[in-house]
DNA sequence: GACCAGGCACATC
DNA sequence: GATGTGCATGGT
């Protein structure tokens, strides 16, 4: 059964690497830039853009609705794309401003259906942004589907290559409880895993899934 | 110097 | 509907 499979892998990745601590960040709002400025970027770019939002005092959500996007731009710069980031994190407090009054509580009774709808029709939230979002700030059972995830997932027939996110979703949403504090933890271990081992190339042969029964 | 990193939107076929 | 491309810095 693929949710014994799927129990296996966490406890395994679990024991070797321990408690992760996601999300790296100490408010929602700051989980939410992070989500955004992370897409497709190593987070130790994103650590460099964050430090600098919060040296020039502007890592609050008023504050940064009013800033100019080109200099927006120049304080994100480290997290790479800084030009579209910083639209997209312009287009996000947009709606944020014009729906919810800036206000992260204001988002807490939203239902997590509506709320990822709601989130995706923002351009420059994807899937993977939307969820990270949805989970780490929102504390809602969501699992997030990543480059690692997939990746992972793939290389250990879990799914075929080319699988859709929606697709990699269901298969750990619908054979894990939904559970917030496992699917944090699982994601951050995937994570984990694809930064120390699961590179695209070449293929991990140390790999501590190897060891598991169904990987022999 | 090549490769990679916690995506996404858009163009083109 | 699938596939390709631009966006960009910083670490290994």
């Amino acid at each position: 059964m693929l949710s014994g499979q799927l129990n296996d892998i966490y406890n395994m990745l679990y024991g070797s690497f321990g408690p992760q601590g996601w999300w790296p960040g100490d408010t929602q709002f700051e989980i939410i830039i992070g989500a955004i400025l992370t897409q497709n970027t190593n987070w130790s770019n994103v650590e460099k853009a964050i430090a600098n939002l919060k040296s020039e005092k502007v890592l609050t959500p008023a504050k940064l609705h009013k800033l100019n996007t080109n200099k927006l731009a120049k304080l994100i710069r480290p997290a790479g794309y800084f030009n579209i980031k910083a639209k997209r994190l312009k287009n996000f407090l947009h709606w944020f401003d014009e729906s919810y009054n800036l206000r992260p509580k204001n988002l807490e009774a939203v239902t997590t259906d509506r709320l990822r709808n709601e989130l995706l029709s923002v351009k420059g939230i994807g899937p993977e942004t939307a969820d990270s979002i949805l989970l780490y700030a929102f504390d809602r059972p969501v699992f997030v589907v990543d480059a690692y995830t997939t990746r992972i997932a793939s290389r250990h027939h879990l799914i075929e290559d080319g699988v859709d996110y929606h697709k990699i979703q269901k298969l750990f949403e619908s054979n894990l409880p939904a559970d917030v504090k496992l699917f944090n933890e699982y994601h951050a271990l995937l994570v984990r895993l694809g930064k120390d081992f699961c590179k695209p190339t070449p293929k991990c042969d140390d790999c501590p899934l190897n060891e598991l029964p169904h990987n022999a």
